[in-house]
Formats: structure tokens, C-alpha cells, sequence
DNA sequence: TATCTTGTTAATCG
DNA sequence: ACGATTAACAAGAT
């Protein structure tokens, strides 16, 4: 799970599932993922009440009555409510809570798992800097985003400060609602076409989020997410045809990640 | 075996 | 300052 649609669903179950509980005492396999050394970051949270759980962007924000527990996941990774008498075979990072449920976390590639004292949240850097959340923002406020910004369409998308939740899995349905290729300029970009990237970003997120996130992720209790591969328009379909004017869709190198494109739809223009 | 991947930071170069 | 590129982190599939 790593992306808005996933971490906003898991976030909302979270909230419905763990308030009220409390914190015992929290253990780590991969101490690397801490911003505290193990011990300190177990006493931080001990007797920690959670008050309320959300997310911005990729970030699960856990608050509770002694600080936040902020969580990123990196490339994916399960977080599942149970107990240590059914732990799964692989997690990094369990939390215990004072009713002897635990939440078991996986992180699939390198994901964060930080402390932050109560009045200290501006000051977390990699959170701060978060832009608002991509399903959140208007074509008047992504155009202010955008400003006077000259990068490439899909470095700024991916980039979390300019907005917040994109991946590079959404990204390539998102680019092909919008007709935009993904190295396009954004000083090349008209109000329409932010117009069209603005939509484009709903229609790419929206149904996942509402389908509880991608088919390849699981929730809380190891259920998966409704929104399959049927769901997806040209992502990881190289091959195929495009669903709009039937070219075959391409797998294309675009700096440091692989974009999948319709050369007839997503046309390069300067 | 070599390469790829749903994320992010830091360093470096022009 | 900005934008592009790369390495690092280090699990798992193909």
C-alpha cells in the first residue's frame, strides 16, 4: 500500500479501529526506520492514549495523549490488527496495545515509523514540507503550485511538497486522463490543461480510494482492496490498446521510473 | 545472475 | 536558486 488511496482508506480504518486504545510498548526488528534509538522510542509512546488518526499524503499521522506516532511505508507493506498469539511471519515493527492486541507492521522496502512530541509537529521536517493532499486541491490551487515551476509534469507530481499522495503506480492513468505526457514542461502547460490534470487526478485516485485501495494491498485484518487491474486503464498494460484510440500502449524510461504512455493520446509537445 | 520496483533523502553537477 | 541525475536504503519477484 503506498499511495493516497490506500494510505486514506487504511488511515480512516485505523481511526475507526485504534482510538481509545492505549500504547504498551512498541518493538522493532529494523531500528533503522526509527528517528530514536529503540528504547527511547518504546518509552516515548508507553500509556500513549490515540486520540485521532489521519493521513496526509503518503504519512499516517497517529496522535496520541503523549505525541505523534508518524508512519510511511516506503514501497508498500502491511499494517494488521492483531494479537501476538497470530502474529504474521514477517513484520519490522509491533505495537502493543494495553488490551493484548497489537498492530504487526510489514515494511515491504524501506518505510519511517517516527516520534514527534506533541508540540513539535512543525518541526518534523519530511512531514512540514507536505503539500495538501492530491484529491483535496482545485484547478486555482494547482495552478498556484505550479506557479513558475519548469520541471517535467511527472516530477512535479511525484514530488510529496508540491502535492501530497501521488505515486508512480496512479501516475500513469492520472497522465493519460489528463492527455499529458509525463515529461511535458509545466511552463508549457495551458489553463486547460491544468484544468484536465486537476479532473484527471480525481478520476485516477477517486475510485480506488472508494474500492478501499489497490487489489495488491491488504487492511487492517488482511482483507485486499476491491480496485483490480479491470479498474486500470494503461498502467502496466504495455502492449494493449489504448481504451481511447486503440495504439499500443508503451513502457517508456522517464528519468529514474518507468512511465507506461499512449503515444497517440499523450503526445510530447514544446 | 542481473535487473526491476508502489518511496524518500542527500549529494552533486550544470 | 532550480532542475536533472545518481546513490543509498535493502526485500522480493522474475
Amino acid at each position: 500500500m503506498s499511495e493516497l488511496p490506500e494510505i486514506t482508506a487504511r488511515a480512516r480504518q485505523m481511526q475507526a479501529e485504534l482510538t481509545g486504545k492505549t500504547i504498551n510498548a512498541i518493538e522493532t526488528l529494523q531500528p533503522k526506520c526509527l528517528n530514536l534509538p529503540p528504547e527511547d522510542f518504546s518509552n516515548a509512546l508507553h500509556n500513549a492514549a490515540i486520540c485521532n488518526i489521519y493521513n496526509r499524503g503518503k504519512w499516517i499521522f497517529i496522535e496520541t495523549s503523549r505525541g505523534y506516532l508518524l508512519l510511511n511505508l516506503g514501497m508498500g507493506g502491511e499494517i494488521l490488527l492483531t494479537n501476538r498469539q497470530t502474529l504474521p511471519e514477517k513484520h519490522r515493527l509491533i505495537i502493543d496495545f494495553q488490551d493484548d492486541t497489537c498492530l504487526a507492521i510489514n515494511f515491504w522496502w524501506f518505510g519511517y515509523a517516527h516520534y514527534v512530541p506533541l508540540d513539535q509537529l512543525e518541526s518534523h521536517a519530511m512531514t512540514a514540507k507536505l503539500g495538501p493532499n492530491a484529491l483535496d486541491v482545485s484547478a486555482d490551487q494547482l495552478k498556484v503550485l505550479i506557479g513558475s515551476q519548469r520541471t517535467r509534469v511527472k516530477s512535479f507530481l511525484l514530488d510529496q511538497s508540491n502535492l501530497a499522495g501521488i505515486g508512480n503506480a496512479y501516475i500513469h492513468d492520472i497522465l493519460f486522463l489528463a492527455r499529458l505526457h509525463p515529461l511535458q514542461p509545466l511552463n508549457t502547460i495551458t489553463e486547460g490543461e491544468i484544468q484536465s490534470l486537476t479532473e484527471a487526478i480525481q478520476k485516477g485516485l477517486r475510485p480506488s480510494l472508494e474500492k478501499g485501495g489497490a487489489f495488491y494491498e491488504v487492511d487492517l485484518f488482511g482483507n485486499k482492496g476491491g480496485f483490480t487491474m479491470e479498474d486500470v486503464l494503461i498502467g502496466y498494460r504495455e502492449g494493449s490498446p489504448c481504451p481511447n484510440c486503440s495504439t499500443p500502449i508503451e513502457k517508456i524510461k522517464t528519468g529514474s521510473t518507468s512511465s507506461f504512455i499512449c503515444s497517440g493520446c499523450q503526445i510530447l509537445a514544446i
